[in-house]
DNA sequence: TTGTAAGCGTTATCAG
DNA sequence: CTGATAACGCTTACAA
């Protein structure tokens, strides 16, 4: 039944053009090192056979290999999208390939893939937390692979970084609504999804303390789940009862804001007359051709391009020294505060 | 300087153990044929020295492939990322890998990405589109491996496909705003930029000529370029000056209609009243939570499912049949129509 | 400029 | 249940 068209190899191509196969391979990689009449002769016989070359064995030969692998929580709610784009566009530059899953936010399936990426001898591995397993954390210590954790930028850097601080991020909001003369500002997230969502946190209470009433206002943490925005509706709407006289909401990301305005919509409430809302990620329907949210910008384009780069250049760094790159963060106003 | 920590090998096992490498390789492949005490023997080893089958090399051996090629034209817009998703939790689940590259809705770098997912010998192909290049059709045809095209259904199947009809969606639309009674009703989306789209719009063409005045609303497709929300709105604005009685607006993909309503917003019409908006995709933000965008719900999760297993069975199938199947669509009226 | 020989790290095959 | 041997398709190192 399976008659499978087998893979036309090297040896075949060699053979019918009459050469070795290092020949071939020096037309395939370097092919100003034959000679141009050999070379077109060969090109020839691969066109008309259709020879698409092995790289998988030609890693194993060489030693080298031609991917990297990257770990996000999910593709859904949009925060790491643009980060995979960046990754995708900067390694395709480089002939590399992305070696791409999702761990849902848990570290049983992370650890699990990092085991199963590790089997491809990926030239690097690109992770969106910097809180692993203990075996997860022993696989990256002697795996000898750059490692890149996005998204974050963690104290003691086992590894490269490329992100930005939630923390500060999360402050310079409720900084920035106390600049508008909110006083009375909640938090809508769940911290116990993502140790992001739980540093922006942080950042609140800390801008709370420092400016406004040191009263937090944020339902207690049930379950964990996803962010979306039938959460934010229903974490906004408990926020509001509980404390009545809140003002502005921070929301610890675009797609909880989203659910947050909607349900103020519901209840009748004016945004941002009665009450403020702000965002987290600058996500597409944030901008102002969507809903005009007031939200921090992520230059997620760019952690995928700088996070590619840097494992793309691992050999010009000392392998001791683990780069931390900054790449901070920006308010954007719009017209939900 | 490049302190590479090499890998264990298999062989560097085997010998620490004192067994063959095949013994090793039954202990990871198939436990139950190895003797009891052997297998604890050689596993104690493994763990000890942290060894990390090399897959690369034993796809070579084997023959085999546990990867499985994606190309889409895009993460950003979230149409696809659903389906990215799903292909990943199924392909996990069947201890496959995924290998992921964005095309950006240009054929010219489709055929450069298959050309390169296809030196790694992927066990399958999913690709978003009907339409490829010449080479890429030569290279689709020839390699042997099946190819699942996905978010389509064409006409004449090269290849798997898993999708719905555009068209019958477009179509279906319409004739759900008719029934709603809107009569002059107009499109929003940019059928330059993907097949998709354009279906789209054909069914529209045919349920208007079928329900409607049989004037076609659409301002002329000027550029390529990203159905973005700010697209939304501008061809939002230029087709309702154009016909200022449109009492409906159907857009290609809820980004767009995000920016229509956005746009109606700024003019001061009332949605649905004045005009109604229906979007395409039931992304994230279109639910209740978010927008509550009338709009066609897609299961993009189940397309990635469904392309994976597909691939994955592919051996159940006679290789002449090529599967076609069809998740169909549902409209979902929310608050904008 | 081209070729030979020896691997790369696994698994298939067949024997014991 | 375990092992020896020969691939898998390519590249490195060295020769010619």
């Amino acid at each position: 039944m399976r008659e499978h068209r087998r893979w036309v190899t090297m040896a075949e191509v060699a053979q019918e053009a009459r050469v070795s196969t290092i020949t071939v391979s020096r037309v395939i990689r370097t092919p100003e090192k034959v000679a141009a009449e050999t070379r077109a002769k060969i090109q020839a016989v691969i066109d008309r056979l259709g020879y698409v070359p092995n790289e998988g064995a030609g890693d194993l030969s060489s030693r080298q290999n031609r991917s990297v692998a990257a770990l996000i929580p999910t593709l859904t709610g949009s925060a790491f999208t643009s980060t995979i784009d960046g990754l995708s566009t900067r390694l395709r530059a480089a002939n590399h390939q992305l070696l791409f899953a999702c761990t849902d936010y848990s570290s049983g399936k992370e650890e699990d893939f990092i085991a199963t990426m590790l089997r491809r001898r990926p030239a690097g591995l690109v992770l969106t937390s910097t809180h692993h397993t203990r075996e997860a954390d022993a696989l990256l210590q002697g795996c000898g692979i750059p490692v890149v954790e996005v998204w974050e930028l963690p104290k003691v850097a086992q590894h490269h970084a490329v992100g930005f601080s939630n923390h500060d991020a999360g402050f310079a909001m409720v900084r920035f609504l106390h600049e508008l003369s909110y006083r009375r500002v909640g938090f809508v997230g769940n911290s116990k999804t993502s140790i992001r969502s739980r540093q922006r946190f942080i950042g609140y209470q800390a801008a709370c303390r420092e400016f406004g009433s040191g009263v937090f206002r944020k339902i207690a943490d049930t379950k964990k789940g996803p962010n979306n925005s039938e959460r934010g509706a229903q974490e906004f709407a408990a926020l509001i009862e509980q404390w009545p006289d809140t003002d502005a909401v921070f929301c610890a990301s675009d797609t909880l804001a989203l659910g947050a305005l909607s349900e103020a919509q519901r209840r009748g409430l004016k945004v941002p007359d009665d009450i403020a809302i702000a965002g987290f990620g600058d996500f597409e329907f944030a901008n102002e051709f969507g809903v005009g949210l007031t939200t921090v910008r992520i230059p997620g384009f760019e952690i995928g391009e700088l996070a590619a780069q840097l494992i793309l250049n691992h050999d010009d760094y000392d392998q001791k020294e683990m780069q931390k790159i900054d790449v901070g963060y920006e308010i954007i106003r719009r017209r939900t505060a």
